[in-house]
DNA sequence: CGACTACGATAGTTTTACTTTCGTTAACAA
DNA sequence: TTGTTAACGAAAGTAAAACTATCGTAGTCG
């Protein structure tokens, strides 16, 4: 599985970019260096002219690539929850038992990324950089926004598929969205406690307390 | 209990103002607009020289209020937890099988706020403002909050009820105040989804779609 | 009468989030 | 070979946001 990892390809929707980053040299560089920073300073006070210093480049060329930060933001929250639904995918294959299938789900959604130097992203750090900023980007009345199913479309899929495991354990279950959404969200904000606010939860201290907090949930489904 | 409601006192920490706005004429009105513009514009196009103009004042002026938007939006987002805690406290009293405390909390959490005039603020408004931009005051890196506990003592205050509830409920459980966090933030993204993206979950019909989805939640504590 | 407070008016600063134009280089095509 | 196009960099410019500072005035309190 750690060697299948390595080689699926994330693809992106064409809302979120204005020139796939993806394929060039530089567009790679944006996306390292995006994370990187943003990790370390935040949406608020990350901008495309540190972000140009940081990889000796200019904003022109960044906005070649990325209307705006938030675009930008979005493209990397998608890659993360692209990732996620993988990594759902490939934990979940071949178990047939649906109660195993959510406690696999739930490990992926509360576990901790670890770097692998391989993939173009620092990726522990684009999970810190999530679960800090992914609130920030659910908003309506951000304009620069035209297609909004192309810019949830990832994390709509996680939702989907966490959605229909759901369905599994209980076929007459009228909200497997709204668990799904639940389970997901729970979990980033249990990890965001872990990261940066211990203290403000009781079972923030680590991964395994999380999974059993998520589960605990789930037990009623 | 509606009178009661009418009278309380929303009391909020110094940290979330510079002056308090709710002992003088200006002070409210600077609240009652801010809520109609916020609802209207969104924390990132909402500024205070907009605010000013509405309001037929100066940004200096607010200025002597709020160090800053973020700090406003705060303090209104605080307004809003102390009543939602206040409106708990009063759905709860005198009741002592905790099964029941739950469900009414749960309906407080659930329930859209109608808009009462005699406040200084609509609060129909801000409930949309708060569910709508809450996401966005988790955030480690904003420089401009130095008491963090202040900050967030309002919504905080609020788990601590709810988790007290969880707590009766069951007296070994280890995470009730996780608990009490996912339980708001759910209803909080139920609410969210009622507002404006009804097509993006399926309990956001109706309030009571949302109430029973969220009590199926507790079914297992 | 004097002092203090609250507010308004005016102006100025720095930074952000872009946009526009133009020049260079490299690749590839005819 | 020449011509065309794409990708990037350099430089400059703009509008607005997010403050900060100074000063004047009107009312209030003792």
């Amino acid at each position: 599985m750690q060697r299948l990892l390595e080689y699926y390809s994330v693809q992106l929707d064409k809302a979120l970019y204005a020139k796939d980053p993806a394929v060039s040299d530089i567009g790679k560089e944006i996306l390292h260096h995006s994370v990187i920073l943003l990790a370390e300073e935040g949406l608020e006070a990350f901008t495309f002219k540190k972000l140009a210093q940081a990889m000796a480049s200019t904003e022109t060329t960044i906005y070649r690539y990325f209307h705006n930060k938030h675009q930008l933001m979005m493209y990397l929250c998608s890659w993360y929850w692209s990732q996620q639904e993988w990594k759902l995918v490939f934990a979940t294959a071949n178990i047939s038992e649906p109660k195993v299938q959510m406690e696999r789900a739930i490990e992926v959604l509360t576990s901790k990324t670890s770097a692998s130097k391989t993939q173009l992203m620092n990726e522990e750090l684009l999970q810190k950089v999530v679960c800090a900023e992914f609130g920030k980007v659910f908003d309506i009345h951000t304009k620069h926004i035209e297609d909004f199913e192309g810019y949830f479309a990832a994390y709509h899929n996680l939702c989907e598929r966490i959605a229909a495991i759901v369905q599994k354990l209980d076929k007459n279950n009228k909200h497997s969205m709204a668990w799904a959404q639940t389970l997901i969200e729970s979990s980033q904000r249990q990890l965001f406690f872990h990261f940066y606010r211990k203290k403000m939860s009781d079972c923030a201290k680590d991964e395994n307390t999380m999974k059993q907090f998520i589960l605990s949930l789930t037990s009623s489904i």
